[in-house]
DNA sequence: CTGAAAGCGCTAACAG
DNA sequence: CTGTTAGCGCTTTCAG
């Protein structure tokens, strides 16, 4: 900036000025300035800006790991709510800074915020931290999350109704005259839990019998998931309909019913959750439960700046609709 | 930091050198000072760290967008790609800045470098780009870019050997007693190029013509696969077999023969490229082109450490293995 | 409209 | 082993 000055004849707080767009500046050096510049290929180093301004325009990402399960963030589900957040947060001059956390160590992120490294965060991932969250958003860490509304919750969180979308996941199979229908996923914890829920109650609903017996717990990754899916079809409990808490778990039980020779649709009907890209090419093509990513992300950004400002957006619940095709 | 300095007794120095793991200081200062910063959640922070010392460890991961195109970040090949450099990049203690800049104006990511927000950057998406890749690097950008090798590269690349690709691909379709084997895709430029030669030649190998009437243009966005499908179709050539530069474009061609009552392998084989997550999920499941992304990711963060340490790597080029599945 | 001077939070000679 | 001091590159009062 110094070399600048010295070329333009000025100091370098009017070179500061001219690039800044100062209004008390005369527009002829502020052009003069700006063409040197330019011509040089010199930029404001965004370090320094920051640190004597005290501004930030950098939003973190964060996608936790499970330590006890392969790290790669592999999960498409995952992984289109990224591109769909780096579009919203790129669209408003926002840079993006991807951070993966231990799960079990949430609270390391605060650093991201604690060094100045991004003035605020989207974690994606809540499943069974509440705890952890709420302990950062009590340390005051700007922080929206990706996940379901829970009781007693101090942070903001952005997430579509998986209580309505399991029941009318499950309510779809019950209309199509499946009685015996299983749940394939977590139940105790984040969103999955409002999905078995959701599936609860639409047997209910309908007068069915909701049997602990067809309950298949799992994990959301897929390895895991098929383990569980045999386990559970070598206890032999005879199912008609399967709902499962995502579409790559319900994809990979498939491809299990495949290999065993049961067919879907017509032997067990199955429905996912999320519709991601593989969803639609799956065989057979995958009913399932669509949540808005776009305006997912553009929500989260929104309540992000909020929080930012000081305010406490309170949680907001996305619609999620059914998408109808062949395993069904 | 002043707060810890007067709360241990001692000068700011000091406690930067204790927070720094420095030698030269007793450990058990060093001790009670880390303990100290620990109960205040004191957190160095990085923007004046880099400032003062010059360094910075945050990589950036481009991203370019068409213009002309939507804008969305969804291809799941380079999502893919991204979930196992953020993989690596963390592993390797590297912060991620994840940005996407118009592919008309890749020279803007030179800021990015310039304003010292990123020490190095990963580009994705080479295309057609190649001369303002070379502009970039002649600037001394530190770059890396996925994609192929091409004559006159200024810049170190790592991709798949997009050739032998395509060799394998059509080979296999021939081998499966395809005579009239159309290609979709591009075949001007970057990989897509590369892997149209490698058909090419596969046909040339076995003695069978190579007909342009053949060639199908297409971008890798699935709605211009479609249409240029359908197009295609519409001309009434007949063809037996069907090799796409990516698996996205072969699934919704796929999906247009399907349409049309032409049976996938049985009227026509299909072989993609790229082997993401959709392809084995896809009906029939989708044989392709498998580029091993973990290896790719690993070997893009070292070249860019060299380049970054002033070296020139040469370009590298890794393996690329055909996945046989139903579709042919 | 512009310049001088102070300082954002930190690190690294240098001197003890 | 520790403190003093200077300064990374920039912005922003405060004077003029």
């Amino acid at each position: 900036m110094m070399d600048i000055a010295k070329m333009a004849g000025v100091s370098t707080a009017t070179v500061s000025r001219a690039l800044n767009d100062s209004e008390s500046i005369r527009p002829e050096t502020r052009e003069r300035i700006k063409a040197l510049a330019q011509a040089h290929q010199y930029t404001v180093h965004a370090g320094a800006k920051n640190l004597r301004s005290g501004e930030n325009r950098t939003l973190g990402l964060v996608i936790p790991y499970r330590a006890d399960l392969p790290m790669q963030l592999t999960d498409p589900f995952f992984l289109s709510l990224l591109g769909h957040l780096a579009d919203a947060m790129t669209a408003a001059q926002y840079d993006l800074l991807l951070s993966r956390v231990n799960a079990d160590h949430l609270d390391e992120c605060a650093a991201l915020y604690d060094s100045g490294r991004v003035a605020g965060m989207v974690m994606v991932g809540q499943w069974d931290h509440h705890d952890q969250l709420n302990a950062l958003a009590k340390r005051r860490v700007p922080l929206v999350v990706w996940g379901a509304m829970l009781p007693d919750q101090l942070y903001c969180s952005v997430g579509s109704d998986n209580f309505s979308g399991g029941f009318q996941a499950t309510d779809h199979l019950i209309k199509r005259g499946r009685q015996r229908i299983a749940y394939l996923g977590d139940f105790n914890s984040g969103e999955a839990k409002f999905r078995f829920e959701g599936y609860c109650e639409a047997l209910r609903n309908s007068g069915l019998p909701v049997r602990p017996e067809l309950f298949i717990q799992s994990p959301y990754t897929p390895l895991e998931a098929q383990q569980a899916m045999h386990a559970f079809c070598n206890q032999g409990f005879a199912i008609d309909g399967l709902f499962a808490a995502s579409d790559l778990i319900a994809i990979n039980a498939m491809g299990v019913l495949n290999a065993r020779n049961l067919k879907v649709p017509e032997d067990i009907a199955v429905v996912g959750y999320d519709d991601v890209d593989a969803a639609r090419h799956s065989f057979p093509p995958l009913s399932t439960i669509r949540q808005p990513l776009d305006l997912a992300a553009r929500a989260l950004l929104a309540c992000l700046q909020e929080v930012m400002r000081g305010a406490q957006p309170s949680s907001r619940q996305l619609g999620s609709e059914l998408v109808l095709r062949a395993s069904t």
